[in-house]
RNA sequence: GCGCCCUUCGUCUAUCGGUUAGGACACCAGAUUUUCAUUCUGGGAAGAGGGGUUCGACUCCCCUAGGGCGUGCCA
């Protein structure tokens, strides 16, 4: 047990759909808490002014309140130590940039990202590690001051010792040893005035007084980093816990590309959040033998920090299939498995939009299930034979396809009128009409050409979904491509 | 390239110098079940390679190989 009082948090950056990583992180720090009696907060890291949107925040919110775990402070509930949202915190960072700026640990950085592309760029060619070269280090405090008042951009850097190595303790890989001269000397301010995660994080952290950092592997070289800066303002340090990340099949960081990633996903197949959560909280108990169908109190009970692996688990969907199954058939009784359902097939009005949607395109109720099922199937069983019918070549169907993957991806907010005007952006970048574009997406979406309107079955299937059944429609087409049908 | 890290069945893992290397998912076979699923029983399946240390190494050390992460005015 730990003497005092834990304090963890969550710290998700609103850039993106939520993440199983994030939820992954996030049920750590919160057994974290829970098993110490401590508390567990969320904050937003949304210090990426160009791609955070308050549409992921709002995203990223519902699916870690769909997880089940519950913050103590946040955004949406408040806190002694609010704001919860860095980019409320913004004016909060800079006299302590200032301060690191006067003591002498920082300074103006007035480089241009072109300079340092090309420095870095000479670098890679030269076989050197990429390193800010330290140019701007020597200017003289009249210097800096004239090129400010020339109205001259600059950032605030970190100064980083030359000799010797960071040694530190990590909750997870034990003592860690890095050389300083492979730490570059970071940004601390961006030149919109933002501060850089590693300033933001180290400085929040503090202020919210929190004790353990729990966060991915990922962040393990720039533990230095941080760590220097605690030292700079002269600040007690968290423990660092790094947590191994979750994998692709291939072994390689857990990435929307390769695999579905995204919560909402799992929720819109109909994955129990209770399922979900046992499934990741696996990562974080050792289990011999036994029972491995676990509630969040028997999490919690077992969970146990010490003893965590250090190599990345590949997300095993079919492990998860089985836990998800069990939960369904053996957790739920028949009303409560019911009223789930309801639940389920009512997320996000799926249901009652695909009826109203369906409504003019039928002559029996019957038909429903065949015309709108595909807004609930988990599978709407793609075959080359579903294909067959279309006018467009398997070749052509392939570039719509995966040139409408791609595109869709910039997307900045998900709903009808921003999908309608990307695929017609689309349709007008290959050259060809509208309504040749479309009909391999209703087979990709329905698994059938005759369905919904396209614009707003996707809107309603939602990005990650759409994501997963473009991908599957192009593995599809492609082989076709590949029989030289 | 450089820095850090990792390496037991296909996958998740147990073992913390002495085990027939155990369990779970997946897979295969059989039984139960009006079908199917569930459930039950059984089966195949692993210590990356090479050196040490030791009476004895999956376990400790070194090297090699393979893999991961990082190397951003992204987090």
């Amino acid at each position: 047990m730990i003497a005092t009082k834990p304090r963890v948090r969550i710290a998700p950056s609103p850039t993106g759909e939520p993440h199983v990583g994030t939820a992954y992180i996030a049920l750590f720090n919160y057994l974290f808490a829970k098993k110490h009696g401590g508390e567990f907060i969320l904050r937003i890291e949304d210090t990426d002014a160009t791609r955070s949107t308050l549409e992921f925040e709002q995203k990223v919110l519902d699916a870690l309140r769909w997880t089940g775990l519950t913050w103590a402070e946040g955004p949406d509930v408040g806190g002694p130590y609010g704001p919860y949202r860095q980019s409320d915190r913004k004016d909060m960072y800079q006299p302590y940039a200032q301060q690191l700026l006067d003591k002498g640990h920082a300074f103006r950085c007035f480089c241009t990202p072109e300079r340092l592309e090309q420095m870095r760029e000479g670098q890679r060619a030269a076989g050197k590690p990429p390193k800010y070269d330290g140019l701007c280090l020597s200017y003289t405090a009249e210097e800096v001051t004239s090129r400010m008042a020339a109205g001259e951009g600059s950032v605030i850097r970190m100064k980083i010792p030359t000799e010797g190595s960071c040694d530190f303790h990590d909750g997870v890989y034990g003592d860690v040893s890095i050389p300083w001269d492979s730490v570059d000397m970071q940004v601390l301010i961006k030149g919109d005035g933002m501060p850089t995660y590693h300033m933001a994080n180290v400085i929040d952290d503090h202020l919210m007084k929190i004790t353990h950092v729990a966060r991915g592997e990922e962040w393990l070289a720039s533990v230095p980093k941080h760590i220097l800066l605690y030292r700079y303002f002269e600040w007690e340090q968290p423990v660092f816990m790094h947590l191994s990340l979750m994998r692709n099949a291939d072994k390689s960081k857990l990435s929307k590309r390769k695999n579905p990633t995204s919560i909402s996903y799992y929720s819109a197949l109909g994955y129990l959040p209770e399922a979900l959560m046992n499934f990741l909280g696996l990562f974080f108990i050792q289990i011999a033998e036994g029972e491995e169908m676990l509630t969040m109190d028997e999490l919690i009970e077992k969970f146990d920090p010490d003893n965590l692996s250090k190599a990345g688990a590949i997300f095993d969907i079919q492990k998860l299939d089985w836990l998800n199954g069990r939960w369904l058939r053996e957790k739920l009784s028949p009303d409560e498995f019911v009223a789930r359902v309801l639940e389920w097939a009512m997320e996000n009005s799926r249901l009652t939009e695909g009826l109203k949607h369906s409504q003019s395109r039928i002559s029996k109720l019957g038909e429903l299930p065949n015309l709108a099922g595909f807004l609930l199937s988990s599978d709407v069983g793609l075959t080359p034979a579903s294909f067959a019918g279309l006018k467009t070549s398997p070749a052509e169907t392939l570039e719509i396809l995966t040139t409408v993957q791609t595109d869709l991806e910039k997307i900045l907010e998900w709903n009808v009128e921003t999908i309608d005007a990307e695929l017609r952006a689309v349709a007008d970048k290959l050259g060809k009409k509208l309504r040749v574009v479309t009909p391999p997406l209703f087979v990709a979406m329905s698994g059938s050409s005759r369905s919904l309107p396209l614009f707003d079955s996707m809107a309603l299937l939602g990005r990650s979904v759409v994501r997963q059944r473009l991908k599957i429609a192009a593995a599809v087409v492609a082989s076709m491509v590949g029989d030289g049908k």
